[in-house]
RNA sequence: GUGGGUGUAGUUCAGCGGUAGAGCACCAGAAUGUGGAUCUGGGGGUCGCGGGUUCAAACCCCGUCACCCACCCCA
């Protein structure tokens, strides 16, 4: 066992014929690249901001009552005192960045994208780590219900577009700061005659944040929970308006959603549209999309009070959606051409040409061991070359090029014309 | 933070007191002008780590670490 071995809750991922499972670089590329693709049809455009913050901008940005600030992030102090967190999530650098480079000044509405690593110290299991990555979009400055549906709208292209089948939209309101307070007294008053047959973790939020009551999963509760008064039909006037838009925009985008009247979310900064998309066969870690409308988020970080939406999925769990629906590996990317050695005396021919072919684009490879041909036939097909082209031997020293196609084993023979065997492969390449 | 499970070759695993094993992968040969097939051979291991019991421990006991799954929470 080696002294020195990944920290608990990473992970390696290797080029696709080295890994296993969700963890291959090229399954990883396809769905970074896909995503991007995706969301910049509807305009969102990549952000990328540091991986490391100060602590303060996520305990405002979350709320310090929330579990990932009170126990899962990684924070430390650099040589100059100050406090400095590993981002557990996306949105607060974002929102930063976005007060930071007075975004909202050229940009009344800012779509931006964002793809990296997030941290978090919780106990790994499938579905979760550590380090664990995520895509996100934000919407800054779009107040409007067509916003909240761009944004989901997106994530669901993105599942399509990556053939992930099996999944359910679930929707609900979460309110804003004009109505939720009343909606926590109608919560606190029903829940208050049962408070003796709750769990502890129960009791606690019932004095501290009710609504996280609402996703309890203990059995015990979940009796009492059935039957509370759900949020939407105690939403003020904007906030019932806003609901009733977000179903009939869903419809016409014809997105099937279904209301989840037990959906809040884990952090502080949501308000009205609260979304998560959920796959029932990765694990128990099965909410893969997660976002929602937070109004409050950009005037709580110190900037201007302008309304935002947006969302993100864990990229891990992304990966077991796509193999639980169709484990097909992504097609490997294939050498253009595979140079066979025939007898001595051609090595340097070889290095040209490879040098050659690499410097225009193309994907060459040679073989590394022996020099005895079925042996390099062997590696040709291992690398799944397209084709072998036969360096030496009586075609090469006549003007020929022997070139052997390795998925119809049928081989070519072609005169090499003045301008050489480079722009002869470049020209059978279309390069 | 709390449970349960598993640690043996690069990898997937068998072996469960008595010589460290198999499949796949890798290397070489059969085979110096043509493949992912076949055959033959080969390299690879402090059996996670530390202690204990025993004539003898991969195996039994104690501890520890790591990973996996679940709770909690979240993406």
């Amino acid at each position: 066992m080696a002294v020195l071995q990944r920290i608990k809750g990473t992970n390696d991922i290797l080029p696709d014929h080295l890994g296993s499972g969700i963890f291959r670089s090229g399954l990883w590329r396809r769905l970074e690249e896909t995503s991007l693709r995706v969301a910049s049809l509807s305009g969102y455009h990549e952000i990328r901001t540091p991986i490391f913050e100060s602590t303060e901008l996520f305990v405002r940005g979350l709320g310090d009552v929330t579990d990932i600030v009170k126990k899962e992030m990684f924070s430390f102090t650099d040589r100059g005192e100050r406090q400095l967190t590993l981002r557990p999530e996306g949105t607060a650098s974002v929102v930063r960045a976005w007060i930071e480079n007075g975004i909202g000044v050229s940009d009344a509405v800012a779509r931006l994208s964002y793809l990296g690593p997030m941290f978090r110290a919780e106990r790994p299991q499938k579905g979760r780590y550590r380090q664990f990555h995520q895509f996100g979009i934000e919407c800054i400055g779009g107040g409007e219900v067509r916003h909240d549906i761009e944004v989901i709208a997106v994530f669901w292209n993105i599942i399509r577009s990556l053939g992930v089948s099996g999944v359910t939209l679930r929707i609900n309101s979460v309110g804003c700061p004009e109505c939720i307070p009343h909606y926590r007294d109608v919560l606190r008053a029903y829940f208050e005659p049962f408070i003796g047959e709750l769990c502890d973790d129960c009791r606690e939020r019932h004095r501290t944040n009710v609504l996280r009551m609402l996703d309890c999963k203990n059995p015990a509760c979940q009796a009492v929970l059935s039957s509370a008064p759900p949020v939407t039909g105690h939403l003020c006037g904007e906030c019932a308006a806003s609901w009733d838009g977000l179903r009939h925009g869903l419809d016409l985008a014809g997105i099937p959603w279904l209301h989840d009247t037990r959906l809040v979310r884990g952090l502080d900064y949501y308000t009205k549209t609260a979304f998560e998309i959920v796959h029932e066969d990765i694990g128990a870690q099965g909410t893969i999309v997660g976002g929602g409308r937070y109004d409050g988020l950009v005037a709580a970080s110190g900037g201007q009070a302008v309304p935002a939406v947006g969302g993100a999925f864990g990229i891990e769990r992304m990966l077991l959606a796509m193999q639980a629906g169709d484990p097909a590996l992504s097609p490997a990317t294939r050498p253009r051409f595979f140079l066979v050695q025939i007898g001595d005396g051609v090595d340097d021919d070889i290095e040209r040409l490879l040098s050659g072919l690499r410097l225009h684009g193309i994907y060459a490879m040679r073989a590394d061991g022996s020099r005895q041909m079925a042996k390099q036939m062997r590696a040709a097909a291992k690398f799944a070359s397209l084709e072998v082209v036969f360096v030496g031997g009586d075609e090469w020293n006549s003007g020929r090029l022997a070139i052997k196609n390795m998925d119809s084993g049928e081989q070519d023979t072609l005169v090499v014309g003045p301008a050489g065997v480079l722009a002869c492969l470049l020209e059978r390449a279309g390069a």
